[in-house]
RNA sequence: GCCAGGAUAGCUCAGCGGCAGAGCAGCUCACUCGUAAUGAGCAGGUCGAGGGUUCGAUUCCCUCUCCUGGCUCCA
């Protein structure tokens, strides 16, 4: 699945005022777990309680931790029956469902997974329970001595410490729990071996590649059709798919991999989101600017990239006995037009936005569709400030994304506060007033956030957005963060009031991030069925029969002229062929067009919904049509 | 980059040592037709690239390119 959230520090607290949502919050959950006692039938004498009866009193996402946990274990057994010199890893509960990593002697095929599952099946129809016991860490090497991840896992733990083994059956692995009672506890139709994938030991590229199998379990078989389902869905929606099919984008391997070309009626609707993007930004105390595409080496050197971000550049270029290199980031370059003035502090806030194509050297194996590409257009802008005007620009910045966010139609959304990592620049006094207007800001917008410790760039805080899609889905959008470094780097001034020379801070944000993956998001948010203000093609005039394609064309041209974007299918296929047609490209209005229309200078609209309107005029139309766009309206 | 799986017509896919296939899309022709496919015909492929095995390779082997799923949600 295209999963896009970044890389997740150490969450230590939730916003306090809000419930935390489990299914938002796995890694609060599992820590929660973790802690959670193995589960016991409550077996006083007053009241003897079944296994089952006491995993119906957790709450879901608890009883489903379990399952799934319990799950990959019995999947464990099963992939050592297949393969008895198999060396495990380690097999954890996950969003949906479980993994288990192993070392085989050979790869794993489809034929093999259908296998697996067949012995899980008896498995779990055996009836085995799942008993903890404790050990010390010696015995434990003994037991595990044949295993050497397991062995590698147990070097991790403290020598005096406890270390509890889970049991069920036949298996035996190395385990902190909890598990659910016995396999009766796990339903032999709710649960299904996914994928098989590589997997380093790990997550290090230095060590040893293992065979991961990825599984999904549910209580029962409703819910895992449920989840194949939404499966099916996430396909469906896929931004690739619908890419080829509304002819939007395209790639091109002979043409380089990565980049991106966009089709007219993908340009249309990035033209629809430049037009919208500068327009909020001039009218929201933004200036826009234009800046090169390539840079002399002194320009990276100076900002450091060369030094730091070197890997994730395109290769240099050598011109009159000087490199240049194509910008992976446009920061340096408005940094040059700041240094064409001496700066007043009576000139800041300076917000300058530009949607600057940049280029990126991203390795092969990484690149997907449009939401991991090297080149992409950046939404991006930099706040150059007093230390006295931070707060209030932050909270702005923060205001005006959101907005944005809600005008393409995104309500649900998270903030994610990174702070001071253990190898950073900048003064602690910068560094707690940046965190406090950031958390200040936050607090403002009433805004759910958890705090990544530590997870901030070396060059500052920051703040992320992420936002959920229509399926649920969080995608990490926007980005607000702080620099300490580069106001440093390039000696960026301004001239206070008491006439001394003064760093000012700088802010780089980017909202929607890159245009590019804003739209594979887009797409994949709507499904392809865009609100009328961004669809390619709003309105498809069809005339009944050949001898209305008079009039439905110059319906088309009166359409056009009122600034809809709109097309008359003229071609000789039958009215029914073409609504079939408009409907598949998802097309919010089709326009029928027959004699009783000609006759009034009428059209008949059908919307994509699958609804019919009576006829109406065509000017009616067009204002309809102007105010649901102007409204942001679905349709 | 690494592991696994792919790449056959514009798209979706079948074929897997012996003449390269289907559906949709495209093109042509016919059809006076009211809310999700009118019919007939035509055209379309160095079977991702390069090398090898073979009398013969889209098919088997090797190399490369690209695509897809993954590559800590840490016992």
């Amino acid at each position: 699945m295209a999963s896009a959230t970044g890389s997740a520090g150490k969450v230590w607290r939730c916003s306090s005022n809000i419930a935390v949502d489990t299914q938002q919050c796995p890694t609060y959950l599992q820590r929660w777990l973790r802690y959670s006692p193995p589960l016991r039938p409550n077996k006083t004498k007053e009241h003897i309680m079944s296994h089952s009866q006491a995993l119906k009193q957790l709450d879901r996402e608890q009883r489903l931790y379990r399952i799934r946990h319990s799950t990959a274990h019995v999947m464990a057994e099963a992939v050592l029956r297949e393969f008895p010199e198999a060396k495990i890893a380690i097999g954890p509960p996950i969003d949906n469902g479980f993994y288990y990593d192993f070392d085989l002697p050979r790869s794993l095929t489809p034929e093999d997974l259908r296998r697996i599952e067949e012995h899980m099946r008896e498995i779990i129809g055996e009836d085995h329970t799942f008993e903890r016991s404790a050990t010390t860490r010696e015995r434990a090497r003994e037991r595990f001595a044949d295993q050497p991840y397991k062995l590698e896992l147990l070097d991790g733990i403290e020598p005096g410490e406890e270390v509890s083994l889970y049991t069920q059956n036949t298996f035996t692995d190395l385990c902190r729990g909890p598990h659910v009672e016995s396999t009766k506890d796990l339903n032999a139709k709710a649960f299904k071996l996914l994928s098989i994938a590589g997997a380093y030991w790990r997550g290090d590229e230095q060590q040893k590649m293992l065979q991961r199998i990825y599984g999904t379990a549910w209580e029962t078989p409703k819910e895992l059709r449920q989840h194949l389902d939404h499966l099916a869905e996430v396909e469906k929606r896929d931004h690739r798919r619908l890419g080829r099919e509304l002819d939007l984008f395209s790639t091109h391997e002979e043409a380089g991999p990565g980049l991106i070309y966009w089709h007219p009626n993908g340009a249309r609707i990035r033209l629809a989101i430049e037009d919208y993007w500068r327009a909020e930004h001039l009218s929201n105390g933004y200036e826009l600017l234009y800046t090169p595409h390539v840079g002399k080496s002194w320009l990276w050197e100076t900002s450091g990239h060369l030094e730091f971000y070197s890997e994730n550049m395109y290769s240099p270029m050598e011109l009159d006995n000087a490199e240049y290199y194509t910008k992976p980031m446009n920061c340096p370059f408005h940094i040059m037009i700041y240094q064409t003035h001496t700066r007043s502090y009576r000139d800041l806030p300076l917000r300058w936005g530009e949607l600057g194509t940049v280029y990126r050297y991203e390795r092969s194996g990484v690149l997907h569709g449009l939401l991991r590409v090297r080149g992409f257009t950046q939404d991006d802008a930099h706040i150059f400030c007093t230390p006295d005007q931070i707060e209030e620009e932050i909270r702005e910045v923060l205001r005006f994304s959101l907005q944005v966010w809600d005008d393409f139609g995104f309500t649900d959304i998270k903030a994610y506060l990174a702070t001071r990592p253990e190898k950073s620049v900048g003064d602690d006094a910068d560094w707690d007033k940046a965190i406090s207007s950031l958390t200040k800001a936050i607090d403002r917008e009433g805004l759910e956030y958890e705090v990544e410790e530590g997870g901030g760039a070396f060059y500052g805080p920051k703040i992320d957005l992420k936002i959920k899609d229509a399926l649920g889905r969080e995608w990490q959008m926007t980005t607000i963060q702080f620099d300490f470094n580069l106001p440093e780097r390039f000696g960026m001034t301004f001239v206070d009031r008491d006439g001394k020379e003064k760093r000012p801070y700088m802010v780089h944000r980017a909202l929607l991030g890159s245009l590019e993956r804003f739209f594979g998001v887009l797409i994949e948010h709507y499904g392809g069925a865009f609100p009328v203000w961004l669809a390619p093609v709003q309105a498809v005039v069809i005339p009944v029969a050949p001898a209305f394609n008079d009039y439905a064309d110059r319906v088309k041209r009166e359409l056009v002229s009122a600034g809809i974007r709109a097309n008359a299918d003229l071609s000789d296929a039958r009215m029914n062929a073409k609504i079939r047609a408009a409907q598949q490209r998802k097309v919010p209005y089709m326009l029928i067009a027959g004699e009783n229309e000609q006759e009034s200078h009428q059209v008949s609209p059908r919307l994509r919904t699958g609804e019919k309107e009576d006829a109406q005029a065509v000017a009616e139309f067009i204002g309809r049509v102007r105010q649901r766009a102007a409204a942001k309206a679905l349709i």
